[in-house]
DNA sequence: CACCGAAATGTATGCGCATACAGTCGAAAC
DNA sequence: GTTTCGACTGTATGCGCATACATTTCGGTG
């Protein structure tokens, strides 16, 4: 099916004109004469000739296609433990489980939906890449090399390799503070969304004893968030926890893990609200919440962060702070094809608006009020 | 902050080698004497070297990477329109409404991140693209001519430009059946799957005035669906329907939309059960029917296809079939790379089994069973 | 009919790397 | 001391295209 693959020499050559024309009949079918066209087209068609995006990437300079990577939260492992294909063709069960998750990041793959979209506006391609596993570097490497620049999210990439292939290509980093670099930064107002939703349990329904649960250690967005939760509790003058009362991996899994341990340790006996760094982790403890027949909001408020959809139609609905994800990508991409245009201007932080979406989760005012 | 790309001459001059001891430092570092790699690697590290994808990709007439593509059913006129960062910092609301869509595709997603896991394991990079608008045709050879071998979903691209560009890298189709062509092809077990489905409605809960949403037109996946759907009515000895009682865009915006007009229109009276032909066109009607009282599953019951996330958060929880979609997107990047090693292996076609969900959506029976 | 400028096309070169092949070097075998 | 062999390194070439520049063609003009 795949014949020996023509180049531009042979369309040339059974077309009777020389490769420069062909050349141009691609990038500037204007410059061609129609007859001439024609006849190239036909030759084209006939010869199923595809151009090579490596000798055009290599005569040009330029690949069109920016990379994205971002950082990995699905177990590999158990996916590779699954045969491929097994199974019976159709079966059938009945599901009573409403907890279980498919594992997938919907914040991220609606980041990376938001830089495709940016990207095919400008003509450009994506090509994305997940440094996970031993091999994390080659992979991150091999990006660096076919493309034209690097949109990373936070904690994706090994902090010296990223120094060294931005010397080559720039880099847009999503949703990760500036930290003594010189990357571009696109990142949502995790602060003030946080502080904005913690005031809203303080002020409107009289919640005084909150705690939160965090992130992953190293997640910067974790840390800002925390720091507006104990800057809103400090400034309605309550009390502020020194940590995180516990920390989850930003997983559905991780989240109901953490709530199984909140529970079984009684550790939210006296407490009215639960802060979760996001929304995945805030759907697992309700997971086990509910299961334990602890009403929320009513015995327990909980919030999470993120506004991915499925906070949106749990039960009860997630009172959360949505992040604009698709524009994150978005605007990343787009200030990565600006540092190509012009190099030389100064590294430049966007932070997005955010949105407090307040739901069932968070207090019976919000319910109660018709 | 991107200097002068170095390239293996720069290197090797500064390190005192040839450039073949480059590449081999980079391709083969066990050719290469434990003192000299010492010496190059510094190098490299000092001048910032990243060895460029074009230049290897044409010298060793391969890419390591692989394309996917997909349609877009997302309305990218509409996304464009709200301006990139617009709006306050932090906004607070009420959101008291349980149904809007993000307007992502989780199946989409879902199978994309099969492509890249099974990619990843391979050495392999993805690169994404989505055919869509005036340049569409542009869009997928610029991926052809980048990528040593394509993934495509059924619709993404057209079929004679598809064509054309399997004369030059072999393909792989997701969700299509053959129709005449001689491309690998991967999919789920529609058929049998809806079969089953249908039947446990008119079997275990005495459903037997069916109808059918279906989905696009052109949509070979929504077809297969419909065919189980009739096959199983008939070979229960019930009327059946010559076409769908709607049709909707596989999205649950589309789907609201179908709702709405089956409402208006009265033509849901006498109907006791709906199946779609996917979850979010399911999901999308559920929310219109919760919205006018009707209730689900007692006064109709209500079924999707594809067994995303959503469909298991939803109220009431979606009964629903299951399609194995990472797994999808492994597989089909197993045959390609399968393919790659074994040109003139007979195109291959691979049906992978389905899961029956069976949750509160579809009739009493489910849920009145403790 | 010669002439002119613009349009169309051709020529020549280099992009940065992989790799076949040739060459070098040192240590072990003779 | 010579030979042999393997480990290591260098030389030369081509991958397929874009593009600067040179050349030809073409449709008028004087």
């Amino acid at each position: 099916m795949v014949e020996k693959t023509p180049t531009v020499y042979d369309v040339a050559e059974m077309a009777g004109v020389s490769i420069a024309t062909v050349s141009r009949y691609f990038r500037n079918p204007d410059a061609v004469r129609e007859s001439t066209r024609e006849r190239v087209g036909q030759v084209v068609r006939d010869l199923g000739y595809v151009p090579s995006g490596s000798a055009r990437g290599l005569a040009a300079r330029r690949t069109g296609t920016v990379g994205v990577c971002f950082p990995s939260f699905d177990d590999v492992d158990r996916i590779d433990a699954r045969r491929l294909g097994a199974g019976p063709p159709v079966r059938v069960r009945v599901d009573t489980d409403a907890h279980q998750d498919t594992g997938s990041d919907l914040y991220i793959a609606e980041v990376v939906r938001g830089t495709e979209i940016e990207a095919w506006r400008h003509g450009f391609a994506v090509m994305i890449a997940v440094p996970r596993g031993a091999a994390a570097h080659n992979v991150v490497e091999g990006l660096a090399g076919r493309v034209d620049g690097l949109v990373t999210l936070a904690r994706a990439i090994d902090p010296d390799q990223l120094a060294h292939i931005s010397r080559r290509i720039p880099v847009v980093m999503v949703a990760g503070p500036r930290d003594g670099d010189v990357y571009d930064h696109v990142t949502a107002n995790n602060h003030g969304g946080m502080v904005a939703l913690t005031d809203h349990l303080i002020t409107e329904h009289r919640l005084t004893r909150l705690e939160f649960v965090g992130g992953p250690e190293d997640s910067p967005d974790a840390q800002v968030r925390f720091e507006g939760f104990t800057e809103a509790m400090l400034l309605a003058g309550l009390g502020v926890p020194e940590r995180p009362i516990a920390r989850s991996d930003f997983t559905r899994v991780g989240g109901r893990e953490t709530g199984r341990l909140l529970l079984a340790e009684r550790r939210l006996e006296g407490i009215d609200g639960l802060v979760c760094a996001n929304d995945q982790s805030a759907l697992g403890i309700l997971d086990e919440l509910t299961a334990a027949g602890v009403r929320v909001p009513q015995d327990l408020a909980v919030t999470g962060f993120d506004g991915i959809e499925a906070s949106n139609v749990s039960t009860p609905r997630l009172s959360t702070v949505r992040q604009p994800m698709v524009e994150l990508g978005r605007l990343a991409v787009a200030q990565l094809l600006r540092r190509l245009a012009e190099p030389m201007t100064e590294p430049s932080t966007r932070v997005l608006g955010v949105e407090v979406l307040l739901r069932d989760s968070c207090g019976a005012h919000a319910t109660s009020t018709p």
